[in-house]
This record gives C-alpha cells, structure tokens and sequence, in this order.
DNA sequence: TATGAATGAGGGTTCATTCAT
DNA sequence: GATGAATGAACCCTCATTCAT
C-alpha cells in the first residue's frame, strides 16, 4: 500500500519534469534547452531530476515517448466506432488543445531529431506504427463499406493520413493568414477527395 | 577584372561554408552543430571562417535561405508552362536531389527552429509566400480552363500545397517501407482528386 | 544553524574568488586577467567560478566595491575622534597595508576603467562620495575650531583630498628614489599647510 | 630630396595610427583596444599597420613617448621665463585640450599599465623625469629668490607636483560637481600655500 | 528525498600576427 | 605601399553530469 503510494508520487514527479521539460524543449528545442533550465523550470536541483532520469537523452525520449502516447490515445478512443477514415481524420483535428500549436510543435522537432538518432527514430516509428495500423483497419472497413476508393493501398495510404496530420502544425507557421478552422476545413476536404471511390464508378 | 574576381572567390568561399554547414546541420543540426565542426568540415580555421559570416546565426540565416531559394528557383522553371497544378507539382517531385531525402531533412530543422527564432520564421515566410504566389496563380490559371475546382480559394490552397511538399521528407522517415516513388504517386493522387472539379457537376 | 553556516562558506568562497582575481588584476590589469588565470589562482574550475558570479564583469564590480569599502571603513573607524583633516589624513596613512604599494595599485586600473564604464564608474563615485562626505564634516569641524581656513568650500576641498589621496601610489612609481616615509611626509606637509588658516589674519 | 618626401610620409602615416590608436585606447583601454579596431579607426588593412609598427605593444609605447613628451614640450615652452613653481603649474593647467579630459584620461591607463609592464613603466619615468628635472630646477631659483619654502627638497617637491598634476583628471571623474576652473583654482592655491615659505619668518 | 558544490570539455567568438599577392 | 585571406590559441562562458552531504 504504502508502496504503492511512493510509487505514485515518484511517477507524478516524473511527469512534472516531462512537463517541465517539454516546455524548455518548445522554447529552446531540443538541444538548446538544457538540464539546468528544465531543473529551474522544473523547481529542482540538477542533483534530484537525475534522480528520476539517467541523463538528458533519456528525458527526451521520455517526452517523445509521452507526447506520442497522447496522440495515440486520442485514435483509440474513437475506434470502437464505425466511421470512416473522413470522420476519423475530422474528429482527431477537434481534439482539444491541438489548435494550440505551440503544444504540437514539439513534432518537428522530434521529426528533425528522428533523422539523425535511432532512438528517437524508433520511438516515431512505433508510435506512428500503431496510428497507421489503427487507420489501415479503419481504412479497410471503409473500403469493405464502399466508402473508401478500394484502389487504395490502406498501408501506404495510412502513412499519407499521419504525415498529413503531423504537417498540419506547418500551415500556420508559413501561412498566417490561414486559422485554424479554415486549414481544418481545408485538410478534411481534401482528405475526403482523396478517399472517395473515384465518381466514374458511381456513374457507371 | 581582378577585382571582380576576387569578389568571385569571396562568395566561392562562402558557398564551401554553406555547402559544409548544411552537411554539419543535417547530420548534428542545427544547435548540436558547433561552428568547429563547421570549420573542420569546410577545411578551415575558425578565425578564417569569421572573415566570412559574423555569427553562427548569419550562417543559419544564410543557408536557409540559399536552400529554400534553390526550392523557389525549381518552380520558376516550370512557371511559363500552361501545365496544371497537378502536373507542377509531379514535375516539382521529379526534381533532382529530392529524392536523396537526407538532402531535404533540413526542412525540419528549420521548421523546428522557425517556431523560436524570429529571423527564420520571416526567411521561411518570405520564401514560401514566393512559392505560394506562383502556385496560386497556377491555380486560377486551372480554374479558368476548368481543371481546378472553382471553390477552392487559390490563397489558401497554395498553403496546403507547400505543406504537403515540405512533409513529403517526413513519409520515409516513418515508414521504412514506402519508396520514394510509391510516395510520389500517392501524394500525385491525392493532389490530383483534391483539385479537381467535382464530377457530379459534371455529371447533372 | 545549518543553513547560515553553508550561507558562511558561500561567502567565503565568494571572498577567496575575489583575492584571487584581486592579485591577477594587479599583475595582468583588469582586462588582461583571464577568468581561467583567476580560476587557477583560485584553484577552482571555470564552471564552478560561474557558480559565485554571473560575469567576469561582476566579479571586477565586486572587487572594485570591497576595495574601496575597505578605504571608506579604515576612515570610519577614525571619525569619532575630533581630530583635525590633517590628523586625519595623517593617520589615514599609517593604515595597514598601505604602504605595500602593490596592494593599491588597483586604483589606476579603476580609475582608467571609470573613464570607460558606467557601472565602475558608479562604484567609484559611490564610495568616493561616503569619503568626502565624511572628510567634508571633519573640515567643517575643524573650521569651527578655527584649525582650517573657513574659505575653503568642504565639499570641494574634500575632493582634492581624496584625489591626492588616490594619486599617492603613484609617487613611487614615478620616482623611485621616494620611499613611503619621505612621500607620507611631504604629502603630510602640503595638506597640513592647505588647510590651516592664512597666518596673516592672525598676525593682524 | 625624394628620399626626404617619402621619409616625411613614412613618419605621417605613423602619426595618424598613433592618433586613431590613441582614440582606440580612450574608448576601450589599452588591452581592449584590438589591433583591427586601430586599423578601422585609421582606415588601414592590418597588413599595411604592420609596416609601421612591429606589434600593438611596440605601438603601445610609440603613442606613451608621444602623449608624455607633448605635456614635456608644454613645460620646456615656459622655461626660459623665471617665474615660481606656482606659476609654472598655473600656467601648465591653462594648456590647451586639458580641459577636456577624455584626451588625458589615458594617463590612468598608462600609470596603470606602467605597474606591471616595465617597458611602459621606464617610458613613464624617463618622461617624468624630464619634467621633474625642469620643476626642480624653477623650485631652486624659487627658493633663491624667496618665494619657495628653503626646507623643501627641490627633488622631492618636484615628484608631488608631477602627481598632482597627474591625479588631476581624476577629479571631474569622481566629482561631477566641480568643474574644470574650479579645480584648477583649488589646485593652484593647494600649491602655493605648499610651496610659499612658513609665514612665521615673515613675522619675524 | 533533496541540495548545490564541483568538474573540465567544449560552446561561439576575437585576438595579434603573417603572408601571398 | 597596400590588401585581406589565413591561422590557431585564447577569450568568456555554459554544458551534462557526479558526488558529498
């Protein structure tokens, strides 16, 4: 019980420096901020936080870990439902905070980052694994249903939806005349052209 | 004369930095490059290197905009061409070196970076409002002959475009089994059905 | 307990730091001590120095405040004696330390960085102005005891004094054949016969 | 003839890099003061000062001679008149350009410097001594005449006006409040009173 | 659990100086 | 006479990390 109970706080501990750290990390990127401002930010001596991590690297990793964990979560919660891809992609861009950009910009970094560590790559590589497989079933049951061009390959076409989905933090970087709302609308129709069964075949 | 050709050799010898720079950043980025390993690189003493840019950050500035530049530089040579948006953007794809991805990863460090440093959110901006600009004309110009959908807002679409192009790096680094030209193709499609007209207009 | 005595060793370091630079100063100047030579003299590493000041500008700055602190304490410790400046001045002489030259050097590479930097600049107008203040009471004393010339201004007066007071290191360095003794004596001389009252008021 | 001219511009060129050199050190002091600094200021590649001057210390101690035997050459301009110490200093304060001490400020560096840099230090003292020679003798025609103190040690007496005259900027630099005719004033009186033998034999 | 003293390598940058032209 | 390319050591300062308390 009382075990437990340590266990509990030192988990949430860890979380306050992932926290703490994935703020530094948008601030600074993931190279320029550095342990001693993650401990400020964090209200810690350096000596406590490698209490709880081994070494830098392994907060990073950590974070990208969580960060991607989170994205995740958000499909699964869906899934049970029968929607397709469309709905799918539509309601993942609601969810809550991801008009925050400044919450989500942590992907390029993980995305500059992924290139040229293989732990950090790996740790993309599953996370994305599980959303492309999530959306390759989700993909397929559209196909089943008529609803999604059978043409398609559903695991290449599952990679396209996630590398869409993680470039949509881009459009107001490059773009500010383009809001939220507007780069949604604009995302979903031109997943939902990408999808459809091709019109000839209705026509036929 | 002489003159002009010690000029030449000046601006020679800054290429070799940007040249030797962008290799450091892509494989250190941008931060974890440091201005020795630069140096090095370039077959330089740091001294000397100084003689030529004032700062690691001009050097920064510098090659992200000599890089987005050679993208820019890469649709004017198709603009005069009466061709689609569709085709301009396969034509864009088939560009040499682009398929050598570690050529481009840097877009993501520079995405990374531009959500923190001014500087390089305005050389990122210019040179996509650049690229935009042509597109959104390329755009109407397909609206007018009817082969782009009338409703979609050239402006905003140009946006999407460039988002697509700049995450077409990211597909490869997720996932290791799609080749650059399955990539290509499906992004084509997808670009291809998001523009067109809407066949049931056609159709009634 | 605990806290107040590791506060205690904080402030010792503090003070071993500022010796150490001290002496470097002395043999380098103020710009040609490097924060390694200190560290070394120190016997400390650069990074943990950083840990007690933020600058090799703070630690110049501090230096510069406790030096000069310790001039304005030894004319504390005499201001209760109703003693005449000259008396004063006098016995401001005899204070420890003093007369190894070395030791006050320092004062020229203070006056000469005043010339060029506002915040040494303060310091030395701030602690000079806590001597003349006092040096300019004690005249005013001694004119109403009729031991100085009542047309002399105090505060003006005071202003030589401290001046001559700064210059006297440079005695020796100038000319060699004056020890402290004889430059003591002939300085002794020159204030004494300054501020006493014009002899002809007397005689008439 | 030729061989004269081109000596002549030889000599001129040195001249305005010990003039920018001598601004250099005002602004930033004689070791903040770079060598590539100096070659801005006097409009020169450092490859062409180096033609002139073998190093920045070589070019340190050009511009020491120079600046001391300028306040020399005041003093010999008055020699031949057989006025008082007293007068001689009164007048020297008169000088032209002293008044603006950013021009002599560089006496602090050079006092300051001359403490730990022998070569400097002996330059100081040759020029000194120059000087003190030349007040020594005025003192002892003073002294024949009367109108000096019989009991100062011309010698002596000779070095304390030279550190008086040399601690004179120092003044403005402490004391913002006392302008330049002031202490010049209060100086002069200073002195005479110094100098002027003991009223007691004139009551006698 | 929690602190902060301590390290020393390496960060970006400037330096005095040399040399080919 | 005059240039500026070139060097590499040293500048001030920050880093990730360890350890005694």
């Amino acid at each position: 019980m009382a075990r437990k109970l340590v266990h509990e706080q030192h988990e949430g501990k860890r979380q306050e420096i992932l926290a703490a750290a994935h703020r530094c990390f948008l601030q600074h990127g993931l190279q320029g901020a550095s342990i001693s401002m993650i401990c400020k930010e964090a209200g810690m001596s350096p000596g406590h936080l490698y209490h709880y991590f081994p070494s830098k690297e392994a907060i990073v990793e950590a974070m990208a870990n969580d960060y991607l964990a989170e994205l995740h979560g958000h499909f699964n919660a869906h899934e049970d439902g029968a929607s397709t891809a469309t709905v799918l992609l539509s309601e993942l861009w609601s969810m809550k905070g991801w008009d925050a950009l400044s919450h989500c910009r942590i992907l390029f970094e993980l995305l500059a980052e992924a290139g040229r560590n293989e732990n950090i790559h790996a740790i993309l590589k599953d996370n994305t694994d599980g959303i492309r497989a999530l959306l390759a079933r989700t993909l397929k049951a559209g196909q089943e249903r008529g609803e999604v061009d059978p043409d398609l390959d559903p695991g290449h076409t599952s990679a396209v939806l996630v590398a869409i989905l993680d470039a949509a933090p881009m459009l107001p970087l490059m773009a500010s005349d383009i809001d939220f709302e507007e780069s949604r609308k604009l995302i979903t129709t031109m997943v939902a052209r990408f999808l459809q069964p091709p019109i000839t075949a209705v026509g036929e």
